[in-house]
DNA sequence: GATGAATGAGATTTCATTCAT
DNA sequence: TATGAATGAAATCTCATTCAT
């Protein structure tokens, strides 16, 4: 037995610690999205990765850590392209929350992404310091982008009701609805994206001129 | 010395059974809202019902079952008089979204059932069978009245989009979104949900005559 | 397999629990003094007690817990004793101090207990607690009863070296010196307890008047 | 970039073995003696030696023989200097004991090396070949030089108690007393060692003439 | 029915040792 | 010779579940 097992263990590599840790961050991810925090063993994210379970410990002190430091990482592209369009004006606000939904669904909703968006919803609340750092570096700056667009559209007299101004949170809802839906109900019933976000902007902007209403 | 334990120790009650499932089942419910499916042990729930360990398994074969008729066994009154008022048109579409909304932050999100949702959305992944429950029992019923109500209003043409009948799932959206902030960020900023579901009907709805647009 | 350990496995006693944390540590103490503490493993604990490696964790939070309560429980009955004896003035100084040898090697040196003083000796620099507890609860109490003995025997004239009332540690050198001999190099060259003893008292107290010199 | 890693990275020292093997022991006697055998990281000796920790295994095949050789190299050149000063006689019985536990106190008490004999009364059970080593090697010549030494003062005439050549293990009781106390203790309690040998000296020397008795 | 001591599989984490570079 | 990433056996501790009382 200890022979075969002499015999089959595989080469030990020594490869780039930056990558080793990414390595290891995918398979993480992959195994947190799964079964969640309490339900994923550290040594599944070692299988996973193809590395004893030890090695993991070389790169992250802990368990927890492991995974702050994964849904942590995950920085928010899609925010900067909103907020870098909104910063120049490079398009009216409705085509910018149109962009905004595009982008979601392409780099979140329709990846594996959306898994690591459902485990902040679910797990958040047992690691403060994940909603801590989400609430300061995306979420705080994303209302203020979705506020500065929303006061643009109010004043260029494009919204229904401008009042939305005062809760951009309204926007992201949709967005939240579509994550929630596809991890728990698409199974049984199918949920159309894209419709779901048309129809909300349609909601919010009134029709340009020429348009249908 | 046995004797007089015997003798002292508090006598078992015998206490009807419903009634001590009905216990147990408040007990799990306030550990699994607060730690979550894996973080909470049978141990716990069995001290907060008052009785020991091996009685909970009496009731229930085991933690999964308790955990599932937990987030099952609750009903949605919420659903129901909505229902109702919808079946007899008690009233114009627009105020039965406001009741619903209102009876959402009343019996919900200024509850402790609030982390019950937070529960299904965090750890429902994990329970095909719960899910599939939810979808049968609540979701499809409560997709099929707000559909129903909104249909009424697009008929009576008070919606500033009737398109959204397609996607009545945008009526639960700001529910969610507050469900969801108030579990994870309202400790950083405050999320009024009276204004944020009063700006969202009255985007939804056209302004009723008199009122300022 | 299974039907072979389902078979197997001992019937599940359920005894007094003064009696079950008192095997524990009977268990654990002879783990202890066998390896150390760092040696030791708690499923040996179990093993020597008869029990599953959890059973240990119901009666201590944890191995450190174990081990403190281990070395801390032991009381002192030789010094109570010889306490006892000193407040009566039962008998001269240099029978009781020739009493407080007895006792020593009829209860500690040649008994398991050395082991335990060896234990404290040698791992106490690790657990603060134990120290602190000793020197409260044991040692400063033998020192106080030591430095009167020989306040006494210096007042009767019995001491060749009166200045010895200033370090009554001298007098538990000669004990210590026994447990650490037996300890180490006993195997290799035995150590005659009573003679050293015997021999240190003579040096310590002039002779009587009749005996030889 | 390799490149750049290569030609940055510092250059490996290739020293004289000797000295790196001493340069661990040094390290390791630091670690072992702060935290005891099992309570050494390897990893901790190589960080403290300031070397990689594949390096210690170049020197030494594992652990063990790593503390055995530490704790087996410490020569007593206490004993050379008393056993040397016994052999030519250099001064009388009581000025060489002095001498000892003058060394005993600049030399081991008041020194790091003060730990590594706590080590070796802590751990020494659990390595018989140190014992072994230790009672060899410098146990039973000790015992021999002090024998000789007191049965020269026995036949001086200067001893109060002939008897106690039978014992020379006395004469290092009140030296490991120190030890342990200073181990254990001494935080709660000041032991006074110079006090402590004087008085035991006192004890154990008849005054020279013209001496206050 | 009710209890809670006991169980033991299983999870996390550590660290002596190896070996490719 | 020196390195330190990688390994994996082993240790501690947890907790769902059982069952004698």
């Amino acid at each position: 037995m200890d022979l075969v097992a002499t015999v089959l263990e595989k080469p030990r590599r020594k490869i780039d610690p930056e990558q080793r840790r990414a390595e290891i961050m995918q398979a993480a991810f992959s195994c947190f999205a799964e079964r969640g925090f309490a339900g994923t063993r550290m040594e599944d994210v070692a299988a996973k990765a193809g590395i004893a379970k030890g090695t993991v410990y070389l790169h992250f002190p802990d368990k927890e850590a492991l995974f702050i430091s994964l849904v942590s990482g995950v920085a928010s592209p899609i925010l900067d392209q909103v907020g870098a369009a909104v910063e120049q004006q490079a398009m009216p606000p409705r085509q910018m929350l149109e962009m905004f939904y595009r982008l979601f669904q392409q780099e979140v909703l329709d990846t594996e992404r959306r898994h690591l968006l459902r485990l902040i919803i679910g797990e958040g609340s047992s690691f403060p310091a994940v909603t801590e750092y989400y609430h300061r570096e995306i979420i705080s700056n994303g209302i203020r982008i979705l506020r500065i667009l929303l006061e643009r559209a109010a004043s260029a007299g494009s919204l229904r009701n401008p009042a939305i101004v005062e809760t951009p949170q309204l926007i992201m809802a949709p967005a939240l609805m579509t994550i929630i839906w596809r991890s728990l109900f698409e199974a049984y019933e199918h949920l159309d994206a894209d419709r779901l976000f048309a129809n909300f902007l349609d909601t919010l902007f009134l029709p340009e001129k020429g348009e249908t209403p």
